[in-house]
DNA sequence: GTCTATAAACAGATAGAC
DNA sequence: GTCTATCTGTTTATAGAC
């Protein structure tokens, strides 16, 4: 591992391949993706990939370690919500939800990262298991714990779990259903505007659902 | 285009293609496929690929409309619901939606057919147009007109046209994110057990969602 | 560290025997 | 229709010059 502080030739190098290899991994995959495309998109020769990272493989590795990092930075920590009261838990729910919807639909950063998770998810890659233990089942846990707050439940029952993924289901689909949405939208772009309209349906739904489930 | 009638030993292979790439173009995309891997696995050779489908291209389009006749068949012809009662709306609807659950989440058919679609869309593939024209638009809007009916709303408003999809990710995702779903829940599989208690969740938002947006 | 040249393995397509 | 053998091009990885 180099020095984090150190901004050389070779640390840009690295750069611009691990950028060129996500997104080229996450539009086509692994196996589709040449080391000769990678290299060209990264304005370098097919032997520095060998050489920084020491395969196509290992570059590979890379890019998930990457992604886990950038996601979990953009997600923040988990906090800590004991004495939330079922108001402000609802509230708070709402609003991570509507930073989520802003997050997939409008960031270009996002593309980039979706696809490629999508891809591991698919494919049962080993970058999923850092993801799933260092950003999901903390965020999955949190959103648990707001959402039992909210309905007054036990925070690990099976339906409040259960329901978060439904919250969160929704929202994932209207980006990786994305051509699908756009086309029966009659939508060009799902933009800062359309992506609004999505989050105040989402926002009712999400209302309505603590409301059927409160005890 | 040979007799569908005839039922030889050609078709057979074909049959046994189509089978073997379907399955290998899920889990691995097009590229990481090779064509000596399917014809081992169908029990063949690598020309016969050529011979049937013409090319590996051939044998990949083949399996997009066995693909779309397969889930046009399971999900049956968009129908009409004109005059429909807001409750008898509701409850359709919520039973199309456990129909949904059952299938995508238990039937061993769905597994490929899923993997196949989710890689068709994110790779933008040519299959999504025929899928999207012939199953995915008439099933929305069917669906829309439904919601329409339990809400009060025009069916070809955003409002419910958004809902219809919220609905539609809740549903896919426990299929699309099941691996993950699986290590929260600390769920073996997702058999017909867990697939219903799935289903009943999902109706309570469902019910809730339709009584928060009826005007 | 960067790059060219090349090695060794693999891909899809096809010719031709049966 | 089926299958073997082979052609042609492309792949990743690497050796070695600079």
């Amino acid at each position: 591992m180099r020095e984090s502080l150190d901004h050389g030739a070779a640390d840009d190098t690295r750069r611009r391949l691990v950028s060129a290899a996500l997104k080229q991994f996450g539009r086509h995959g692994f196996t589709a993706t040449s080391t000769r495309a990678l290299a060209a998109e990264a304005g370098t020769n097919i032997a520095s990939i060998a050489y920084h990272f020491g395969s196509k493989a290992g570059l590979y590795r890379a890019c998930g370690e990457h992604v886990a990092a950038a996601i979990t930075e953009t997600v923040g920590a988990p906090r800590d919500h004991a004495g939330c009261s079922p108001a402000e838990a609802a509230e708070l729910l709402e609003r991570m939800m509507r930073a989520m919807v802003g997050f997939l639909c409008t960031s270009p950063a996002a593309d980039t990262l979706v696809a490629f998770l999508l891809r591991e998810m698919a494919e049962q890659g080993a970058a999923l298991d850092t993801i799933y233990g260092s950003l999901i089942e903390p965020k999955h846990r949190e959103l648990s714990v707001l959402w039992g707050a909210a309905t007054g439940r036990d925070a690990e029952s099976e339906a409040v779990r259960l329901a978060v993924f439904a919250m969160i289901g929704q929202v994932v689909y209207f980006r990786i259903g994305r051509p699908v949405v756009q086309r029966r939208m009659g939508w060009d772009d799902i933009g800062p505007a359309e992506a609004a309209r999505i989050a105040d349906i989402l926002a009712r739904n999400l209302r309505a659902a603590i409301k059927g489930q409160r005890l």
